[in-house]
DNA sequence: GAGCCGATGAGCCTTCGTCAGTTCGAGTAC
DNA sequence: GTACTCGAACTGACGAAGGCTCATCGGCTC
């Protein structure tokens, strides 16, 4: 069973005797013969019905070469889609991004993607935890990794730029005053942290330790965006990249001392292709280091 | 490009590996990599990208692998369809009646073939003129055709019984009052006629010449339904076969005398499967010869 | 260095394609 | 009615191409 004894089936169908198909196919009449007789052999059943004139399809013929069509044509645009993919790009690149990170540069990378490739989806995965992208893309799923680096970082990464935090204060907050907020001023307060094994939670977990800082949980959130609005609302005070900070709550956000910031990488997968190479090239391309523009209203 | 090419790829990207792919489909594993191989040489394009763990599919590879499992499963519903085939009827069945012959006797023979094999459609073509209806079968379109007899009737054509005709008078008719209608009675009548080359206009007007009546035209139609309708509205008076009676009319319906009868006669195209002899064998089994259960109002 | 994975090359065998000739049925001329 | 011709599909033999397998090599991971 095999695509040319569908063609030829089709064929056959379609003009009505051997002679003819063969003629619309380039090739002698016997071999189209040949492989009808072939094909009904294989499948035990009669699919034409042999008339002085020609051949006629059977009852079960006409059913046959009903999904024997589909699979035809299927199998043609297969070929047409990957023989487009040679010279364009077409398919669907798979990215994945460690929640928060590139925020504000992906869109715009993205967008430029496909303006030059209007035939290439892409979708974006975002993923809390470090551990579960890695997975992923040790699987092979991912075309393309956006995350902070972090001990394990292979060799083969590729540094954009770095994400600077910024802390997010409830209105009214005392701390609003100052341009830049000194994290040892935030003793006391309480915080709304991220889920648990969240590469947010760990950059939020070492800052506080590192200006002895006692972690007073107020809630887990999994998206910044709700952390922002938490915050915001006076549930406590966040810690989030700058670049996540929704619009409409500027006012809130300062950056802090001493300067928080990770750097950010992008890890393409193992025999990465022009789609791949393109997406990463407009991601360096993208502002990284933003002079934060976070400051009290004037 | 093969169903086997196809079949391949879509086992290595299920499974991640050519090794692994290879035991899934009982072979060794260099064939799976020269399949692959093979298949990328001739699209041009990498479908897999290597990696020390396996293979994993490329951006274009996911798009073509796509298309190409649409092609596979339509492929194996084309088999699953015909080896169906050998066992149960499955497909569907093109008949093809000549208006107003049959018409109570098909629908019976067609509720027994489709409880019989209720995967088996059928398609009803309702032809008025015998040539069309030949010109079909000579291009292998129908499995059966039902039709009167006439002169070029085929050797292989099986006479299923015969097709009494029947006035239909206007309500209030003289002729209603009696058993049987003299046709030489109907002298001066204004006749509702069947479309030009019909097979029931030829019955009509060699019957009108034979009785030496002079056809006076009151309409033509298309349908034997239509007809019997006309008449009973009393726009003229028509000659159909005793099957094509519609319910409710039975009342305006008169046996003719001398009798008129057309033997009916069911062709089945060359190279007959047992679809088309169930159905003949269905048909042969309906009651064809019926006593005439048309008379006035007692 | 052991072990796994894919790629490559040689040999065997199946399968496809072609050419020749045969069979069968339809249409036609006499 | 018979014989002839023509066109259709089938059959068989042969050469060519491709698929499958075995053994082996090169790379990478652990």
């Amino acid at each position: 069973m095999s695509l040319r004894q569908f063609e030829y089936a089709l064929a056959v169908a379609e003009e009505g005797s051997v002679t003819a198909a063969a003629e619309l196919l380039h090739v002698a009449q016997p071999s189209v013969s040949q492989q009808i007789r072939g094909l009904e052999r294989e499948l035990g059943v009669e699919l034409f019905a042999r008339t002085p004139t020609g051949l006629v399809p059977t009852v079960v013929g006409r059913a046959f070469l009903r999904e024997a069509e589909v699979a035809v044509s299927a199998a043609r645009r297969a070929r047409a889609t990957a023989r487009a993919g040679a010279h364009e790009l077409v398919g669907e690149l798979v990215v994945a991004v460690q929640m928060g990170f590139g925020t504000r540069q992906l869109p715009g990378a993205l967008g430029a993607l496909r303006r030059r490739f209007p035939r290439l989806e892409v979708t974006v995965f975002e993923e809390p935890s470090s551990a579960e992208l890695e997975r992923l893309g040790r699987r092979g799923v991912l075309d393309l990794a956006l995350m902070a680096a972090c001990e394990q970082t292979p060799a083969d990464a590729h540094h954009l730029g770095d994400e600077e935090f910024v802390v997010v204060l409830g209105a009214g907050h005392p701390q609003l005053a100052a341009d830049r907020v000194e994290l040892r001023e935030l003793e006391g307060e309480p915080w709304v942290r991220f889920d648990r094994d969240s590469a947010l939670d760990g950059v939020l977990m070492s800052v506080l330790r590192d200006n002895d800082l006692t972690p007073a949980t107020a809630a887990r959130v999994s998206q910044t965006a709700t952390a922002v609005r938490w915050a915001a609302h006076g549930l406590g005070v966040t810690l989030v990249p700058a670049s996540a900070v929704p619009q409409g709550h500027e006012h809130l956000v300062r950056p802090v001392s001493p300067v928080v910031s990770q750097p950010v990488i992008a890890v393409v997968r193992h025999g990465a292709g022009p789609a791949e190479t393109a997406l990463l090239e407009l991601l360096r391309h993208e502002t990284w280091s933003e002079s934060a523009s976070f400051s009290p209203v004037s």
